[in-house]
DNA sequence: CACGGTTGTCAACAGGTGGTGACATCGTCA
DNA sequence: TGACGATGTCACCACCTGTTGACAACCGTG
């Protein structure tokens, strides 16, 4: 992001490449898969857009490699016990701390956009429900993960549009006391 | 949708302005908001696209329309008492049943789309969180709205998505009966 | 019938998209 | 040094999008 204007990009391929990664992970994760252009991840990592159809063949590869690339690893570090406090905390005072949910909020991101969702369908499973699915284990498991899944990209998603709508300091604290014990609920099972 | 081609289709302009509207409205609830193209839509209703530019200015004001056009009534139809075991149906056995929630879909999809969230902001809370907070009432109703509203969305846009990871009708049972409940507890509040 | 307004179609445009081949520039190794 | 592969840039293409103005068909009214 102007990087290159500071100076012409050191002759780095893998680094280049892991920076464009990063940069259409973060696009993706803000804006629908339309609406990110190769332009737009070009100008963030400083480079020319030719180059990344060139390193990745085209935009539905790099959204492969993208999600290839991002596990859902951040949502099950840390203490099984407090899940459900983390999370509410991660839902209500986003988006500054959505790196957590880089893999939910990409597949929300593009649900509506047929090429993005059917990579998702064919890659969420194996890199992302499984892996959950796993974690959580118990009764349901399968179901809980989507349910858990599913409340997490929504409570993101209605963040996103209920702009009109801001919650005051204390609210946030209500909704989090809300959320917490229901997403810890699922977890436990 | 082929209409056309049987009978030129009569000239009556608010006829053809509100089969506009469902048409748009259907699309808008199924694909983003950059994904629904106005070839698309005149396509389903069987007319030439630049009529659409005519009657509502631009695809802003078609998407605004459509929006002033579906409040959330269909929501708060039917008994307290079963919000949470109709949802849950909804929501498992979509999306054929999709036409209650058209507000929440369309709401969804658009998230990604920096115009069509600006809209959704303005309209949803006069026209969607506001009449449903205050059917909802209690303690912590605009809050419990909210989460309520994301739960929804999260889980229709969930079941898009686990394309891959379809369950089996015993676990649909299971998984309504996981939802049920919850939200029934906070239409209950 | 003829006129005028309404309803709809057609062709075209400007802008933006992803993708491609020719070219420039750097680092390295003989 | 000179040459070669790797790395990155540029100009450009075909395609698609929303939108517009000129045109055609229809209907009710005089």
């Amino acid at each position: 992001m102007g990087f290159a204007a500071v100076c012409p990009r050191p002759r780095n391929a893998a680094a280049t490449r892991t920076a464009i990664l990063e940069a259409a992970s973060k696009r993706f994760a803000a804006e629908s898969y339309e609406q990110v252009g190769m332009r737009d991840i070009a100008r963030d990592v400083g480079v020319d857009p030719a180059l990344i159809s060139r390193y990745f063949g085209s935009k539905e590869e790099l959204f492969r490699a993208v999600l290839d690339d991002c596990d859902g690893q951040e949502l099950m570090d840390g203490d099984r016990s407090t899940f459900g406090e983390r999370m509410a905390d991660d839902l209500v005072y986003g988006p500054a701390k959505d790196e957590d949910l880089a893999w939910l909020l990409i597949m929300l991101k593009s649900a509506g956009s047929p090429k993005a969702a059917e990579i998702v369908q064919q890659l969420s499973v194996e890199c992302f429900y499984q892996p959950f699915t796993e974690w959580l284990g118990g009764k349901d498991a399968p179901i809980r993960a989507r349910v858990l899944a599913g409340i997490l990209m929504g409570i993101a998603v209605g963040r996103d549009l209920s702009g009109g709508m801001k919650l005051s300091p204390e609210e946030c604290e209500r909704m989090k006391a809300l959320l917490a014990p229901m997403l810890q609920e699922l977890v436990d099972g």
